[in-house]
DNA sequence: CGGATCCATCGATGACTGTCAATGGGTACG
DNA sequence: CGTACCCATTGACAGTCATCGATGGATCCG
């Protein structure tokens, strides 16, 4: 691919991208995480009540329980929120680091608009 | 719902959830135009440029004409991008409202925290 | 008109994902 | 120890997605 340049002033300037690959990755890894409803509504209760057990989520997702277990991993595993085995519940409570940090990423791509 | 109270004190308290099933149905379809991290450069090159024609988008993706097609159609899908023919050439640019609008969607999910 | 270029659409394919039933591993309680 | 409960993991299945080659429509140039 040689870039292809055209003669009618198309594709000659060079754009400088400030997005690396390895942050694209990372950033889409994070976005794939929120690209579900059910997740988006899971963190959604954890944000709102600050902690919350897995039989809350449970109750208000309308999901069954292992569905719920694989959504909160997902989200864990994005580290959007944590989990904290307390007796036999598991409490979740969000990353305010990791959203603001995908949150900024977003800001970024829109201020380096104008 | 039944929100099936236990008899330890867990599952007492009824959430609160801001979260609207069509809201989060409509926030996921963004986050998941937004969860590849082709469709974040191409984004991010269009934001950098302030406008692309997708010749240039082209030459930076390093995938196929049709793929690139693609992924400028399904973030146009979920208004993040706009895209205007001018002679040959399809002129792609971001959509900030849209944008500022996902951004917000999370920066409330973390100020609901605290 | 004829050739060249840009882009969208179609069809196919391999990979990933959301969902559940069944099962297992811990934890509390009597 | 045995029972009940909470949660994670496994296996399976249907649906969606990213990707490409081939093709077609539209536009510009000579």
């Amino acid at each position: 691919m040689t870039t292809d340049v055209g003669d009618d002033g198309c594709c000659t300037s060079v754009l400088t991208s400030t997005l690396d690959e390895a942050d694209a990755a990372d950033l889409a890894a994070a976005f794939a995480a929120l690209a579900d409803p059910v997740r988006l509504k899971l963190l959604n209760l954890v944000a709102t009540a600050g902690e919350a057990c897995a039989c809350d989520l449970l109750g208000a997702l309308d999901r069954s329980q292992p569905t719920v277990s694989h959504h909160a991993k997902v989200l864990a595993e994005a580290g959007l929120i944590a989990g904290e085995k307390r007796g036999r519940w598991v409490w979740w409570s969000v990353v305010p680091e990791r959203l603001a940090a995908v949150r900024a990423a977003l800001g970024g791509a829109v201020a380096a608009r104008g």
